[in-house]
Order: C-alpha cells, then sequence, then structure tokens
DNA sequence: TCAAAAGCGGACATAAATATCCTGAGTTCT
DNA sequence: AGAACTCAGGATATTTATGTCCGCTTTTGA
C-alpha cells in the first residue's frame, strides 16, 4: 500500500545486493530468483538504481551488480527518491492538489506526524540496518526457503 | 501514496454528503463537481458505497444518495475496508507473502507501530470528526474556491 | 398517464504499473 | 580473434486502476 512493487524490489535487491555482494557483482539473474521476482523487470529497476547512482554495474564474464558505497550510507529514502519520485514526501491524504500546513486538508494535523514518522523511518533505516536484522536470523528477506544461505547451490 | 484515488473521492464524497446532505439526497453528479472529480466514476463509487451499507440511493426526481446512518458511526476505516479492500489491514511494507509477527520481515518491528498508528488513526476519525475539521474553516475539503459554500449557485 | 429525472449496470476506453522479449554493446576468458 | 557471458535499452504485452458511454429501470410531479 504504501510502496510500489518497484520500490519493493528495489529496497530487496539492495539488501540482498549488500548481504552476499562481498565477493564481486551479483548477477541481476541470480538476484531475481532469490528474491522469487520477475527477472526481466528486475533487470530495468536495477539499471535505474544504477542511473540514480545506488550500484555500479559491471558488463560481460564476471559482470553484475554492486553497491556504489557503503550500504549505511544509503538510508531507504534515497532509494524510495529514485523508485516512487520526489513527489512521494509531499502528498496530501486525500489527494488534494495543494495541502501544505497554510491551506490543509481536514485530515493534515492527524495525517501529519504519522507522515513524518513514516519519513522518520526511511531516512534512519538503511541498507546495513535492514541486512542486520536479517543476518539476526529474527527476520526474513524472501519466502523462499534458504534464499538468504550462500551455501545453496548455484542458480544455474 | 497511502489511499487509492477510489478510496480518496469516497472519503471526500462522505464527507460532502454529512455536511449538505440533511435536507435530502444529494446528486452524484453535484457531489462530482463540487469536488472536480470525474462524475462518472464517482457514480460508480458510491454505487459501491451503497452495496457496503454506507449510502442509501433514491431513484428517480429528488434522488440522489444519503448517509444510512449517523456519520459520527462511521469510521475512514469502514471506507477503506469498501474501497481498498480487507487486505489493506495486512499488508507487509516490503511486499511478502506473509509477513506476520512470528514470520517477519526485516522492517516489521520499524514499521509495525506505525502502521498501528494508522490503523487507530482510521478507526478513530469518522465523518463527524472530518467534518467539523472543515465547518471549523480552517480546513478545506477539496480545492474548488467555495466549494464548501452551500449558497453557491446550483450545479446545472 | 407520461415525460423528465436519477441511479443501475454492463460494455468499452484510457492510462499507468508491471512484466516480457529481443537485439546490440561491452567484457572476459581461452 | 573468437566464444561465451552480461548489462543496456527499445519495443511490446499484460494487468490493474481509472475513467467514459449508453441503454435500462425506478420514481416523481405535472
Amino acid at each position: 500500500m504504501l510502496l510500489s512493487h518497484t520500490s519493493q524490489y528495489a529496497i530487496q535487491s539492495l539488501v540482498y545486493i549488500a548481504l552476499h555482494g562481498d565477493d564481486g557483482p551479483l548477477l541481476s539473474r541470480e538476484i531475481a530468483a532469490r528474491l522469487g521476482v520477475p527477472s526481466a523487470y528486475l533487470a530495468k529497476i536495477l539499471q535505474s538504481l544504477c542511473k540514480g547512482g545506488l550500484l555500479i554495474s559491471h558488463r560481460g564474464r564476471l559482470g553484475g551488480f554492486s553497491l556504489s558505497e557503503s550500504p549505511d550510507k544509503m538510508s531507504l529514502m534515497r532509494v524510495i527518491n529514485i523508485t516512487e519520485g520526489a513527489g512521494f514526501t509531499k502528498e496530501c491524504l486525500l489527494g488534494l492538489k495543494v495541502c501544505s500546513d497554510e491551506t490543509a486538508c481536514p485530515m493534515h494535523p492527524i495525517w501529519k506526524p504519522i507522515k513524518e514518522r513514516i519519513m522518520q523511518m526511511m531516512e534512519s533505516q538503511n541498507l546495513t540496518t535492514v541486512a542486520d536484522a536479517v543476518r539476526e536470523g529474527k527476520y526474513r528477506l524472501t519466502d523462499l526457503p534458504g534464499s538468504l544461505c550462500p551455501e545453496m547451490e548455484t542458480v544455474k
């Protein structure tokens, strides 16, 4: 509801790369398979994350995608800004064209603090904090059994 | 982002009816014009709100739509349940198939309290509280100038 | 009784998000 | 150099949400 599939796939992929990308680039195809997400579509998303400066792509043999910088420098807000567009932070609950503090919709005073908390969460959470939560073992990234175990057989 | 256009139109319409529906049913066409929303589309939405039990429709001359019960008994959650479907309260931030307290996604512990607050807001706010906020004059329902003034000339 | 008014509901149209396909360009290993 | 591999990116397809159209039924007032 809050995030599009595109954003969800993007976050999942980046966290996956943060977890498993230490010894070289990861294949788009492999990431898609691990996350159980359409491969060709994910390829487009990874492309846009490259343009957005979060990923670096490598072509040819041993190619793939790797993070452009330290994962703890990449907040979820940076990801969302790329995948949802910059308007994300400005939208009104009731969909009014203009809804600022001055000309507010009737939900504004109730919605505003909640929205701020959402933004704060997106700013404070980054690829490392999420990846750590996964590594702890308490939380999952995907539905696929063992999808986060490096010892699982390689995707063909 | 959080709510679809359909839900936004639905809430706006219901509040409009709560504000102006005291002396008889209101026309779908008039509501749409006041809110600046596509008329034929809104008609469908009002229809589904009838099926959902929030509105009563009246055909023929002097027909239109009126609330089925007291506006303070209609929480926004009731509206959203009709327009977004029941899954709304269960969705995961990262889009995982199953994301409960037991098998949680990595965002779960951060997202859960925020989500609960959103639900709480939707439960506690009802057509009367929102309508009152509009009546106070501090907040708007629409972008149309004077859209909430009954003395504005009738929509033809 | 009849015409006008209003919602009903099915069919259709458009737009945006999601998903797929294919060819080309860059890279690496032999 | 050549073969195998991988991303780039344009074209296309599918799905879902949104939006439109029109003939039908119901209701009311002249």
